[in-house]
DNA sequence: TAAACGTGGAG
DNA sequence: TCTCCAAGTTT
């Protein structure tokens, strides 16, 4: 099958190039941030962290890297752990399909690998968990392989050097960002190179307010030069999120509540929570009765409305109502969970579990105090 | 391919 | 209070 040339949206010189890498690397090496990933050559250790920054600020993950680190040290650790307890190690740091990613990739290094990261993107690229940027990342920063990367830093940053037009998203942007970047990658310490353009957009080349006057690299940006700086890259455009409102079972028997682990894909996936059902908004007594009482499979009567709990996520508007249930059979399993399970308030702690439904959960028992 | 997937920090 | 978003991947 033929396929067509792409015309190149940019061609830079190797001047250009080569004004923009030793820059940009001496200025790495005199301002990078001291963060705790960047003292260790552990492949795995920077592995880990490359994943936990993921959509998540440095400031959110340092705490996280650390204690992660102590509970599972290595690949072998963490792929010899159950995943329940790799998902109560994630717990709250969001996103948590990457904690079942990380832990199945480890089991893949085991099995496939002896136990020790395979050394370049296009076999990082195999395992779950590991797209294009995470391979790039844990191949250049702990192999030294002239791999590139682009994130949201990078893409901001190359944007504004080299004038690349288009949204987010967009096929030809994509394909031209790691073009640049894989241009640029090539020379000595490839992983400081591609860390100090995550650097640089992260700190100086900021989405808001950049710091032109400190950038190093200002001779070169084309954007700075057209007075474009602070239209490229043009803002994502992003959807509403949507309402979605969930009833909660709060079943209390002696000491304990009744809990659920929900299914592994979608929303909260594999984690603990108090048993939900989604109902509409405006749901009845009666219409949330049905709901309950389907998803736990046994007959329930709503008591009472406990409290109520709401979280924006990026794509969810969420609300959760905590509802005192009973009922004359207390169930111990369920077709609409993996796990049911009668625990206190503080064995439930140790759980994995969302955010939303820690707080969902610390409200009905302060209630309940 | 567009949509789904969490959270807390910053302005 | 509210909007935007931060070192992306998966389906």
């Amino acid at each position: 099958m033929a396929t067509s040339p792409r015309v190149p949206t940019v061609t830079p010189s190797a001047a250009h190039l080569a004004s923009i890498r030793a820059p940009l690397l001496a200025w790495y090496d005199r301002n990078k941030r001291d963060l705790p990933w960047r003292r260790t050559k552990d492949p795995y250790a920077i592995w880990l962290s490359e994943v936990m920054l993921q959509q998540t600020q440095v400031s959110t993950v340092i705490p996280y890297w650390e204690r992660f680190l102590k509970r599972f040290p290595t690949a072998l650790a963490l792929a010899s752990a159950p995943l329940d307890d790799v998902l109560a190690g994630w717990k709250g740091l969001g996103y948590y399909t990457r904690a079942r990613n990380l832990h199945r990739a480890a089991q893949d290094i085991v099995s496939r690998f002896g136990g020790t990261l395979p050394s370049t993107a296009e076999q990082l690229l195999s395992l779950p968990g590991f797209g294009r940027y995470t391979a790039g990342a844990v191949a250049s920063i702990a192999f030294g392989e002239e791999a590139p990367l682009v994130d949201g830093n990078v893409a901001r940053v190359l944007s504004r050097l080299f004038e690349v037009e288009g949204l987010p998203g967009d096929r030809e942007r994509e394909a031209t960002l790691w073009e640049l970047a894989g241009l640029l990658v090539k020379g000595e310490r490839p992983g400081d190179f591609n860390q100090s353009l995550m650097e640089h957009g992260a700190t100086t080349c900021r989405p808001e307010n950049p710091l032109c006057l400190l950038c190093p690299v200002r001779e070169g940006c084309v954007a700075f030069k057209k007075g474009r700086v602070a239209e490229l890259p043009p803002a994502k455009v992003r959807a509403a999120p949507k309402k979605l409102t969930l009833a909660l079972a709060v079943w209390a028997h002696a000491d304990t509540l009744l809990f659920a682990r929900r299914a592994d894909s979608g929303l909260f996936g594999g984690l603990w929570e108090l048993p939900a059902a989604e109902v509409d908004e405006d749901a009845t007594v009666e219409e949330t009765t049905l709901r309950l009482t389907a998803a736990l499979g046994t007959g329930v009567k709503l008591e009472s409305l406990l409290g109520t709990v709401k979280r924006q996520l990026t794509h969810r508007d969420l609300t959760l109502r905590m509802y005192r249930v009973s009922g004359p059979k207390r169930p111990t399993h369920s077709a609409a969970f993996q796990e049911l399970r009668w625990c206190t308030p503080a064995e439930a702690a140790t759980l994995g579990m969302s955010t939303a439904m820690q707080r969902a959960l610390d409200t009905v028992v302060g209630t309940q105090a």
